[in-house]
DNA sequence: TTAATAATAAACACATTGTTCGGTATAATT
DNA sequence: AATTATACCGAACAATGTGTTTATTATTAA
C-alpha cells in the first residue's frame, strides 16, 4: 500500500476516534473528520463510502488485535494462555489497557453500529466456547437464548463499569458477571 | 384542546408508527411522516420541534397506557392485581396484547432513543419494586449494578421474544427471564 | 355571525452528502 | 535523474433534508 494512503487512512482514523470521545455519532460530520484529519473531501470518500464504512473498517481492525486467534480467545484458550485468566477477563483486561479503544466506542452515544459489531464478535467468541458453559445453563430455556442472553450481559456488564469510570478491577468485574449469569468460575 | 389539532397530531402519530414498521428510525424523514399523514409541513413543525421530540411525545402517550399506576405495576400491585401476576408477567401481556406498538418500536433499527426512553421506564418500575428482589441478589455486588442487570436484561429478553415472533406465551417468557437472572417466582 | 386560530402551499436559507474535474505533489520504477 | 503512475487537493456541483417564514384559506368555538 502506498505511503500517502496509510498516512491518510492513520490520519482519518484517528481524527474520527477523537471525534468520538467529544462528539456523538451521529453529530459528526465529514466535513468534521476531514477538517481534523486535515485531508481533502475528495480523499476521504475515495478511501471511505461513507461514514458508517468508515466505522466498520475501524472496527475490523481494533477488532483484530482484541478477537484474534493468537490472544488465545478460542476453544483451545486454556492450553495456550499462561495466567488463570479466563476469556472474559482477558478480554476485559484488553479493554482496560486502552491500547483499542473500545472503551471510547463503547461509552459513545448513538453508536448502535458499533454495538452491533462488537456484539457479533462477543458472541462469537461465546460459540466457539460454548462447551463451557452449555452445562451451566438452567434448564428448560432454549440454547439460542441462553447464549444471547451471555452475550448481552457481558456486553452490559462491561458498559456498566465503563460509565462509572472503570473503578473496579478486571478480576472484580469479571467476578460480577459471573455471580449474575449464574456460572462458576472455569479456571482456578 | 381545538378538534384540528386532535386531528393532525393523531394523524401524524398513525403515520409515524407506520412508517416505524417498513422503515429504519434513521430513514424516515419529516417528508415521509407529512406525506403519509396527509399535513402540511409547517403544519407538522408547529406540533412538533423534530422528529426526536415526535418520537418522545409519541411514548409518553404509549407509556402512560402501560407502565400506569392504575395497571397496578407499583408497590401496591399485589393488591390490586386480581390474577395471580407479577409485574413482568403483566408488561409483557401488554406488550402480546399489541394495544400499544411497544412490540414494533422495539423490533425497529436505530431506535436507540426509543430503547433508552423504554429503559428509563423499566427501571423505575424495578426501583419501585425493588424490596421484592433486593434479597435475591448475588453477595458481594453493587446494589445498582444489580437493579441495572435485572432492568437490561427484562428489556433483552423481551426483544428475543419479539425478534422470535413471539412464539412463546407470555408466561413462559416470564419464566425464562425468572431463571436467568436467578430469582424466584414472587407470586404463586 | 364573528373573531380566533389552525392548516395550507410555496418559497426560503441552511447544512450535509457524495461526485466530478483539472491541477499539483508524492511515490514507485527504470 | 527522469519518467510514469497515482494519491491528494480544492472548488464547484447536484441532490436531499431540515426548519422557518409568509400570505391565504378553512375550520372551530363563542
Amino acid at each position: 500500500m502506498d505511503r500517502r494512503q496509510k498516512r491518510t487512512r492513520t490520519a482519518i482514523f484517528n481524527a474520527f476516534i477523537n471525534l468520538l470521545s467529544t462528539k456523538n455519532y451521529n453529530n459528526i460530520t465529514v466535513a468534521d473528520v476531514i477538517e481534523l484529519a486535515n485531508v481533502g473531501r475528495a480523499t476521504f470518500y475515495s478511501h471511505f463510502e461513507t461514514k458508517d464504512y468508515l466505522l466498520k473498517e475501524l472496527c475490523n481492525e481494533l477488532f483484530e488485535h482484541v478477537f484474534s486467534v493468537e490472544n488465545c480467545l478460542v476453544d483451545a484458550y486454556i492450553f495456550t494462555c499462561k495466567e488463570k485468566d479466563t476469556m472474559f477477563l482477558h478480554l476485559i483486561k484488553h479493554i482496560k489497557k486502552n491500547d483499542n479503544n473500545i472503551a471510547k466506542l463503547l461509552s459513545c452515544k448513538n453508536n448502535e453500529l458499533f454495538l452491533e459489531y462488537f456484539k457479533v464478535e462477543v458472541k462469537k467468541l461465546i460459540l466457539a466456547n460454548k462447551n463451557n458453559f452449555s452445562n451451566e445453563k438452567p434448564k428448560f430455556i432454549p440454547e439460542e437464548f441462553w447464549l444471547n442472553h451471555l452475550t448481552n450481559t457481558f456486553i452490559e456488564t462491561i458498559k456498566w463499569w465503563i460509565d462509572n469510570g472503570m473503578i473496579e478491577s478486571p478480576e472484580t468485574i469479571t467476578e460480577y458477571f459471573y455471580k449474575i449469569v449464574g456460572i462458576k468460575k472455569q479456571v482456578q
